[in-house]
RNA sequence: GGUCACGUAGUUCAAUCGGUUAGAAUGCCGGCCUGUCACGCCGGAGGUUGCGAGUUCGAGUCUCGUCGUGACCGCCA
């Protein structure tokens, strides 16, 4: 027998008359009684099949029997509807099926199985397999596929080569941290699997590899977020010979490629490229959102001779104008200012100052500025009448990033973030170091062979944490991309940096001395890239979350609730591997 | 490690200030129905209010603990 001769999306009026055959999905029965329709489902479509009770009874009755997601193979006739339906793409056919057959009978779904299903986020993980039969899921893995088609297509085009990395490794001490996997050959050691591939992407570049690229999953032990999984896919790139202009030219071709292809979204001319420190001076954050205005403007020196002893002590003063807001009420500004002194923001409070349609201003501050003193601000800020000043002061980084965090809050209260506009950027420059308060030391910003700024070398002795590295992100609308770097090519600059970051010689040997020794048998310059490719899947899907563009993800707890992973090993598993479980 | 929110029928939700028999929609089951496509109409079944303790004459509602889920902070080179 043959199951299909066609998918269920498949057939037009043009095919009206001919015998086919469908298999699929019931998605729905409608029994009239002296008729009976099915809405047969693949991933293609759907088709409506009729029964006649005056044509044929017995078959007729056997589809009243169908329940919902039966797995069913029907055979018939493509032939005209009397009624048409505008909103189905096969709407205007219906198949008058002579022959049915039950293929497999199937319990009652927990939820439907629908565009918008009615099942909640906790059941719809835990039977995915069901969730991934709604269009939108199908249509998000689709998304993915073909995202990626395009990538491999445009890196070849480009001459760059796919090849594939080791997935059990070795432990490194820096960045996150590591899964590990138990030797039983080598009982008491372990592998890790790899945070990335980047050591090996590297020697690829040694190797001569000079352009490689990797369609890849990485794995991170750190707790979750919504666009955070355990397991990661990333696009992972380096080249060799470059230098950062040649690593962003290619990739901001490769965003406009997939912006064109996929969304049909022309970007003109060059991505904007703002520095790491122009980014969180102006926006708050080193992932800025460029699709509204709303910049953060300094005002310390503004406010520093008045009588309010909050400013005069501040080591920074700044804020945003929220444009048109200076109509906000009481009852408006109020949750605004518990928003901010959350202590996920952590602010100490909020000032307002409304700039009034009729040039007269009322601010939280009046007791301490006056009329001709908030001009001064206002026009600091380019305010027009109807804007809304709000104003925090504190620790300078710590109030930039509260300032970025209550910008992206009014953009959202105002409405001002079109969606389906996209604004990618480079961020560039990054410092080299950033001090990690817990192990007290300083540890590498993007990894520890990011090479330094060749003038910034001398820093490394003197001042580490001033030093900048040749590292860039990808920006799009608040979502960090991607994020790459020129690397150290030299063993003996490479040894520095270690020292820097405080690993003895002989620490820095034991993890990577085959790196250090590759690099004495003639590294070329070399940098690279990698690109989250679920965040980049999620965005052009216009979802907040990467859980969606992933057929089988865990929950914020690093579980997965279907098959209910972590499990634990027996005993037999562990003695092989000479592994005891501590209790408690 | 921390903060917050949520957990009630298969499902999505409701239940006033702590008050009497925990409701609705949808799904499911049965019946009727020949042009439906959110089919319609009639009827029916369906509940350990996540779990445990406490306060109270009385707890879905308040308190504590616990488990689960989600969001965020820390963390994520």
């Amino acid at each position: 027998m043959k199951y299909r001769t066609h998918h269920c999306g498949k057939l037009r009026l043009s095919d009206t008359g001919q015998q086919v055959t469908l298999s699929g999905w019931v998605q729905k029965t409608r029994d009239l009684g002296g008729m009976t329709f099915i809405d047969l489902r693949d991933r293609y479509g759907i088709t409506q099949l009729v029964f006649n009770m005056k044509t044929d009874p017995a078959l007729c009755e056997q589809a009243r029997e169908l329940g919902r997601e039966y797995v069913i193979t029907a055979a018939g006739q493509v032939a005209e509807r009397s009624n048409k339906n505008p909103n189905l793409p096969t709407g205007d056919i219906e198949i008058i099926v002579n022959s049915l057959q039950i293929l497999n009978p199937a319990e009652i779904p927990p939820f439907t199985i629908e565009d918008q299903s009615d099942g909640g986020d906790e059941l719809r993980m835990k039977y995915r397999y069901l969730d991934l039969r709604r269009p939108p899921l199908q249509r998000n893995l689709m998304l993915r596929h073909r995202m990626a088609q395009i990538i491999r297509r445009y890196l070849d085009d480009q001459g760059f080569l796919e090849i594939e990395t080791p997935v059990l490794i070795k432990s490194t001490p820096e960045g996150a941290r590591d899964f590990v996997v138990p030797s039983r050959l080598h009982a008491g050691r372990f592998y890790a699997l790899p945070q990335s591939p980047q050591i090996f992407k590297q020697l690829l570049m040694v190797s001569g590899y000079d352009r490689y690229m990797q369609i890849v999953k990485c794995f991170r032990d750190e707790d979750l977020r919504a666009d955070r999984q355990p397991e990661f896919t990333q696009i992972d790139c380096e080249m060799s010979f470059v230098t950062q202009e040649d690593i962003l030219e290619t990739f901001e071709g490769l965003a406009k490629e997939l912006f064109n292809k996929v969304l049909h979204v022309e970007i003109h001319g060059e991505f904007q490229k703002i520095t790491y420190e122009q980014a969180i001076n102006i926006y708050g954050s080193d992932k800025p959102d460029l699709r509204f205005g709303m910049q953060i403007r300094e005002l310390t020196a503004e406010v520093s001779n008045s009588e309010f002893q909050v400013f005069n002590q501040a080591e920074y003063v700044g804020g945003i104008c929220a444009p048109g807001a200076a109509g906000f009420s009481r009852k408006q500004l109020a949750p605004l200012t518990d928003y901010v002194k959350t202590p996920q923001i952590g602010a100490k409070g909020l000032i307002y100052v409304k700039y009034n349609e009729n040039q007269t201003f009322k601010s939280s501050v009046d007791k301490f500025f006056d009329g001709p003193a908030l001009q001064i601000w206002a026009d600091h800020f380019d305010a027009q009448p109807g804007d809304l000043l709000l104003i925090m002061s504190g620790e300078r980084e710590q109030t930039l990033k509260a300032l970025g965090t209550l910008r992206l809050e009014m953009a959202s209260r105002l409405d001002l973030i079109k969606p389906d506009h996209y604004v990618p950027l480079w961020v560039v420059d990054f410092p080299l170091f950033e001090w990690n308060e817990e192990a007290q030391r300083f540890t590498a910003m993007h990894h520890p062979f990011t090479a330094p700024k060749p003038e910034d070398i001398p820093l490394l002795d003197q001042d580490p944490g001033k030093a900048h590295a040749n590292a860039y992100d990808l920006v799009v609308n608040g979502v960090e991309i991607g994020g790459g770097s020129i690397r150290i090519h030299d063993a003996a600059l490479q040894e520095k940096l270690f020292e820097a970051l405080g690993f003895s010689p002989e620490e820095a040997r034991e993890r990577f001395g085959f790196l250090m020794d590759a690099f004495q048998y003639g590294a070329p310059p070399h940098g690279g890239i990698a690109f989250g490719f679920d965040r980049w899947v999620a965005l052009f899907a216009g979802l907040g979350s990467i859980r969606d563009v992933i057929a089988f993800p865990k929950n914020n707890m690093a579980r997965d609730v279907m098959m209910e992973s972590p499990a634990s090993l027996n005993d037999s598993q562990l003695n092989e591997l000479g592994i005891r479980i501590r209790k408690k």
